[in-house]
RNA sequence: GCGGAUAUGGUGUAAUUGGUAGCCACGACAGACUUAGGAUCUGUUGCCGAGAGGCGUGGGGGUUCGAGUCCCUUUAUCCGCACCA
């Protein structure tokens, strides 16, 4: 009897199905544990082969530790929101969730055939209204608390309010947006209204005037994190910057709490990295400069308070509120215009054209507190509204931008700090001594820092601050397949619904692109307010609002009184393994550091971080086969011969070419054009030529998981992804290769069965040696799985039925059948059946190797390291010990290695020298 | 510009973490069985060399009895951030 996979992996999906093998329940009497993947947006173009990598190892991971007895949760849903299925729906009139709901239906139908041990029980999609109901508790939640600098904690917002009416903002150390000065008198005297306005700067959800990211295409807002290179990283439409009114997370607030919480984290230090330059964490000083002429003075923040006597002037950004303020009539015509031309700019043009040094003088002067000096202000877009205060004090002595600001507008530089030359470039080091400094001269840079932090303080001209790349997130777009805001307006006024009326549903629409007066598509939606007719907010959630605590639903996914239980979020508390990719580097994996830590301040779950172990697999690239047309001609030429003419070179679909030979009927077939076409062969083959690129439908090479599945099976494709190489590093799919891991598993079947199907399991007793093979990789493959290193584990496999031979006896196969079941576990199930077992084999013990078996051959081999004697412990189990020692050998020779002095020892194995013992 | 990662046969990779470089596979070559093979099995396969032997982990240098692994330097590729004051 052959290995049948697909009879075998039909009738135990089926049975997982028939029993909910993989349900799971709060089980306090088991240790837990929680294995996540990143769920998936269920585009309409279905998986290809590197979608399941992650979710492959994380099912390995999961069958791993069930069979090791913890009780593991291991769900999957879907991020269902989202811009492409609301693009199609503009294109076709087909209501999104039409749409989405019929990907789900082909994805659920993918997954489900490669064997996953997935609680389906507990799917969430965040479209579903009973999911997205705590999506908009959550953003209500935000809505009413402010954070407390000085507790680093989350408040509510009626605490607030009181504090303000005791004694106005005095005291007051909170996360805001901008600074606000009030007394208790002043906010008493305000109405409702106003005092809402002074709210909003403090409010963890709040609605302000900002300058955002605008796609025009898109026709919405995006978040920074959506923005790459001056285009929307999805659809690679150019982005500008506009002054809008916007809803924003106040996620900056928690910035040094996500700063400091990254060193508790198991996450790759690179991921780390990411995360700690995205919150941008600098120390400086806030400093106030006295401007002619004006009552307030000019905010600014350095790094480089030790430079301010090198101060030779002063640059605003274009945008800075007091702009127009501090523009003298002289200048107005000049700065009008240069700031119309700033606007016209695209984000694009600005991040491209860095190096273009241009500016404007706004006519009016600074006063250096510290030199006394007159300084001119100039506006240029070299600084960043978004920053800081959106002004600096210029230094050109000792920062580039600076130097080459001030070279282009013949600006004074004066060297403040020893060591270049000022005339060639500025000097931005940090070392040196100070000169031309007051007070500072002489000092070390680092020390004139720290002086400086105290004079500034002391002059009562600024204070020490630390800022933040880190901004608050744009959390409005003007789209309709997103959560609905759970907010009404009176008199312009946010009004949140209270949480009885949640989920505030998204209401059926025609048409789904935005109105002809540019209003998001919502306002086309009947009746869309609350009964006494105040409107709801016509803006949608952003993609990354679902997201950002589906992880905890999961726990709980059928609560109606909660986003999850106390004590289920207690019993389950965060994800131990989270798996997914790199990109969600600093969209999701922040946004969802900053909403878990903000509940865990309102008491809702008990941890602090969601994910405590991360693990990101690589990018699966695509590798596309080339074939060859001699121009002009409907003749293909193969790939050695191609140089002999003047050939084009066409991409070809990678599911007929089979190690880089072209099935050449199967080309025929493959499109009209090609039907008659001839070729050109060497030793009787036409090769394909063949490249890495993305995976993509116009390059002909996606590789459907079906067709694997349909081809091979779903355990070797499990397996074959594992073998491709470590799960982390990014790789291109190649199917030249499977046949190897294939083989491996009809070699496994024909240890039960023969051709005629007769059984061939004996209860012989295992030999010394088979012990061996069988110890030695229930070691290598549970310390690997441990470590994720997943494609040595298959080779170990490989290796050991490589030395295993035909052996069919019951005490070696039984124990390897539970050790491969997390790789392939369809032909486990049905080999376990085999061996007698009536359970499934998800719930058999994961076996523990037997020292024994491996002390037998291990060996110490001594080591010198720096003189010094050591003794290394040594598994070699290739090597006979008896061999070994009569390898150990004296020779004359190696006296000259070690100079002199005489060997006790020289190990010698097959002639060379390994060590040798002083 | 700053930061991070990677570099090993024709290909994907492995290496007890400083101890026989190339495990396990793919591909290729040869053979067996076969009407047939995109089935199965056996053998060979880093490079040069007929052989003995020599050379070999991107390049150069260093530490060490011993380096793919550690240090310095350099090159290439990939990724992240980027007027962040």
């Amino acid at each position: 009897m052959e290995y049948n996979f697909k009879a075998i992996e039909e009738r135990w999906q089926q049975y997982w199905r028939d029993q909910k093998t993989y349900r799971v329940a709060v089980d306090n009497t088991r240790p837990k544990f929680y294995v996540l993947d990143m769920f998936p947006y269920p585009s309409g173009a279905g998986l290809h082969v590197g979608h399941p990598l992650g979710y492959i190892a994380s099912d390995i991971y999961s069958r791993y530790k069930r069979l090791k007895g913890f009780n593991v949760l291991h769900p999957m849903g879907y991020d269902a929101f989202g811009l492409p299925a609301e693009q199609y729906a503009i294109q076709t009139g087909q209501h999104p969730a039409v749409t989405t709901e019929k990907n789900i239906a082909r994805y659920r139908e993918q997954l489900d055939k490669i064997g996953f041990s997935f609680d389906w029980e507990r799917e969430v999609r965040t479209s579903d209204p009973s999911y997205y109901k705590w999506t908009q508790w959550a953003f209500l939640q935000m809505f009413d608390h402010w954070y407390d600098q000085q507790q680093q904690c989350a408040r509510p917002i009626e605490e607030l309010k009181a504090h303000l009416a005791a004694q106005g903002t005095a005291g007051l150390q909170a996360a805001e947006t901008q600074e606000l000065h009030l007394t208790a008198e002043q906010w008493a005297a305000m109405n409702e209204q106003e005092q809402e306005r002074v709210l909003q700067n403090y409010r963890l959800a709040f609605r302000a005037d900002t300058m955002v990211n605008w796609c025009p295409k898109l026709g919405t807002v995006l978040a920074n994190d959506e923005v790459r290179d001056g285009l929307s990283v999805r659809g690679g439409h150019p982005v500008e910057q506009r002054r809008m009114k916007q809803w924003l997370l106040r996620v900056s607030a928690y910035a040094q709490r996500m700063l400091d919480g990254l060193e508790r984290l198991e996450w790759s230090d690179s991921l780390k990295e990411i995360q700690r330059n995205w919150i941008g964490r600098s120390e400086g000083a806030q400093v106030f400069f006295e401007v002619v002429g004006a009552t307030e003075k000019l905010e600014i923040f350095t790094t480089r308070p030790d430079t301010i006597y090198g101060v030779t002037f002063m640059v605003i950004a274009p945008e800075h509120e007091r702009l127009e303020e501090l523009t003298t009539e002289a200048q107005r015509a000049e700065v009008e215009a240069y700031v119309a031309a700033t606007k016209k700019r695209s984000e694009r043009e600005r991040m491209t054209e860095t190096k273009r040094v241009s500016g404007v003088f706004t006519g009016s002067y600074a006063i250096n507190p510290f030199s006394g000096r007159q300084i001119p202000i100039y506006a240029s877009d070299y600084v960043l509204s978004g920053y800081g205060t959106g002004a600096i004090m210029a230094v050109p002595a000792h920062d580039s931008r600076d130097w080459a600001f001030a070279r282009h507008f013949g600006l004074e530089i004066i060297p403040v700090v020893e060591g270049g030359d000022v005339e060639q470039a500025s000097y931005d080091a940090k070392e040196g001594r100070m000169i031309n400094s007051g007070i500072l001269t002489g000092l070390d840079v680092k020390d004139a820092i720290r002086l400086m932090f105290k004079e500034v303080e002391a002059r009562k001209l600024g204070k020490r601050l630390v800022n933040y790349r880190l901004r608050d997130a744009i959390f409005s777009r003007q789209r309709y397949w997103g959560e609905p805001f759970p907010i009404y307006y009176k008199n312009d006024t946010a009004y949140p619904l209270s949480a009885d009326q949640l989920p505030l549903e998204l209401p059926p629409i025609a048409n789904f692109g935005p109105t002809e007066q540019g209003e998001p598509p919502l306002a086309r939606a009947e009746k869309w307010c609350t009964e006494a007719g105040e409107p709801f907010e016509l803006s949608t959630m952003p993609g990354f609002a679902g997201s950002s605590a589906y992880y905890l639903r999961y726990m709980d996914p059928h609560n109606e009184e909660a986003l999850v239980d106390r004590d289920v979020n207690s019993y389950w508390r965060q994800v131990d393994l989270y798996v997914g990719g790199i990109e969600h580097a600093t969209g999701h994996l922040m946004y969802s550091r900053f909403w878990n830590m903000f509940l865990f301040d309102l008491g809702y779950v008990c941890e602090q971080e969601p994910f405590r172990k991360l693990v990101n697999q690589g990018m699966i690239q695509g590798r596309s086969n080339f074939v060859y047309r001699v121009v002009g001609t409907n003749k293909f030429v193969s790939l050695g011969l191609k140089d002999q003419y003047e050939t084009q070179e066409i991409h070809v679909d990678v599911n007929i070419v089979k190690n880089d030979i072209l099935d050449t009927e199967a080309f025929k077939r493959w499109m009209p054009d090609f039907a008659n076409a001839e070729f050109i062969l060497e030793d009787g083959k036409y090769i394909c030529g063949w490249a890495i690129e993305k995976m993509s439908k116009s390059m002909f090479n996606v590789v459907n998981p079906d067709y694997i599945v349909e081809n091979y099976g779903a355990d070797t494709l499990r397996m074959y992804e594992m073998f491709l190489g470590p799960l982390e590093q990014s790789k291109p799919w190649d199917t030249n290769g499977i046949d190897g891991v294939h083989k491996f598993l009809k070699r496994l079947w024909r240890l039960f069965y023969d051709r005629d199907g007769k059984l061939l399991l004996t209860d012989e007793a295992p030999t010394e040696q088979e012990l061996r093979t069988l110890h030695k990789t229930i070691k290598k493959v549970s310390e690997d799985i441990e470590n994720f290193s997943f494609n040595t584990s298959v080779a170990a496999f490989m290796i050991c039925l490589n030395e295993l031979g035909d052996c069919s006896k019951r005490a070696i196969l039984e124990p390897l059948t539970i050790l491969l079941a997390p790789f392939a576990p369809h032909i486990c199930e049905e080999l376990w059946a085999t061996l007698g077992h009536e359970e499934s084999i998800c719930n058999a013990a994961y076996p523990t190797f037997d020292e024994k078996h491996l002390t037998l051959s291990s060996f110490e081999y001594p080591v010198s390291i720096n003189g010094k004697l050591r003794f290394k412990h040594a598994y070699d189990l290739s090597m006979d010990p008896a061999a070994i020692q009569a390898d150990v050998v004296t020779l004359p020779e190696a006296q000259k290695w070690i100079e002199g002095k005489t060997p006790k020892k020289v190990i010698v194995v097959k002639g060379k020298i390994i060590n040798i013992v002083i």
